[in-house]
DNA sequence: GCCCTAATTGATATATTGTATCTGTCCCTT
DNA sequence: AAGGGACAGATACAATATATCAATTAGGGC
């Protein structure tokens, strides 16, 4: 998330909060702006950590529970299932639907990139599907590998 | 699972035990029993359960951790990470060598089916990664779809 | 501005999942 | 039969997630 603006981000999920009739309250705030700054999918527990870091702030993790729920349905953070943990929407200011989510995580760092697959690779995928007995697949495909800046540091092999 | 011969697969687990150096103990029968006869994947806990179903056995989930890493290192299963679940290995009972492992998932009964991808939609997913900075993926893949028989059944749309 | 309602948060309890650690037991080898 | 390593039992605890109910806050109609 480091490459979009911070500012922008965060006046542009207000807009969409006050939009759909729910309120962009201190607390949402807090978790969204420690998604938009973290560069690895953090879990609800972490979140709740960051938030309380030097600060006064009590952010129980079950508040960060119930605000996480509200951000996927409002599309602003994608959940990676495979890990249990959240990552800011790379697009949430652009004005586009995205109805697809793909994500590259690192199993060394847990970096997170969320990319864009060709179309073909998409079908390849449907077909393989298919052929299996499957009618569809999930729009989020999650795929753990390793990042260039690990590999060069040349550390022990991906997990798993 | 349920296409593979049941006593097949023991039997070659047995073997393979032996052959590490590892006892293939009741313990152990109890747990690869349980997964090749489910056809979905299983929590610890689940294994557990089913372990201990009608009977006076009393596995511990500690013990079908163990005993999980201890298949997982002997590859007779397979972890799936996006559901933090276990299945068996379709292959068990091969000669041949699987060092890649696609899995397709049914986010409505949670059956799962072990593929194999072909080569282009392989390349078209490391193409995909290195073009975003990643240089390797995984070599097990995770799919999220709907399998044919929940599609017929018409129930909610996939989870995630 | 005040009250009513609904949204939001606080607080607590509890379920679920997973790891760490130490002890005891079984089995093979010698 | 004894020693040693593999295996299982048992307990504690960490981490993750859900359920529930009470308290508080914010916004709209009057």
């Amino acid at each position: 998330m480091s490459m979009v603006d911070y500012e922008t981000v965060m006046s542009v999920a207000e807009q969409k909060c006050i939009q759909g009739g729910i309120r962009f309250t201190k607390r949402r705030k807090q978790v969204l702006s420690v998604l938009i700054e973290a560069d690895v999918a953090l879990s609800a527990y972490e979140i709740a950590e960051r938030c309380n870091a030097g600060s006064d702030s009590n952010m129980p993790a079950m508040s960060v529970y119930r605000i996480l729920d509200l951000f996927q349905e409002q599309n602003f953070i994608h959940k990676l299932e495979i890990a249990n943990k959240y990552v800011c929407c790379a697009h949430i200011s652009c004005s586009h639907e995205h109805d697809k989510s793909q994500f590259l995580i690192c199993g060394s760092c847990r970096h997170v990139e969320e990319i864009n697959l060709c179309e073909d690779a998409v079908k390849a995928l449907q077909t393989a599907a298919s052929a299996a007995g499957f009618s569809a697949i999930s729009p989020q495909l999650e795929i753990k590998g390793r990042c260039a800046q690990c590999e060069q540091s040349e550390g022990k092999a991906v997990t798993s």
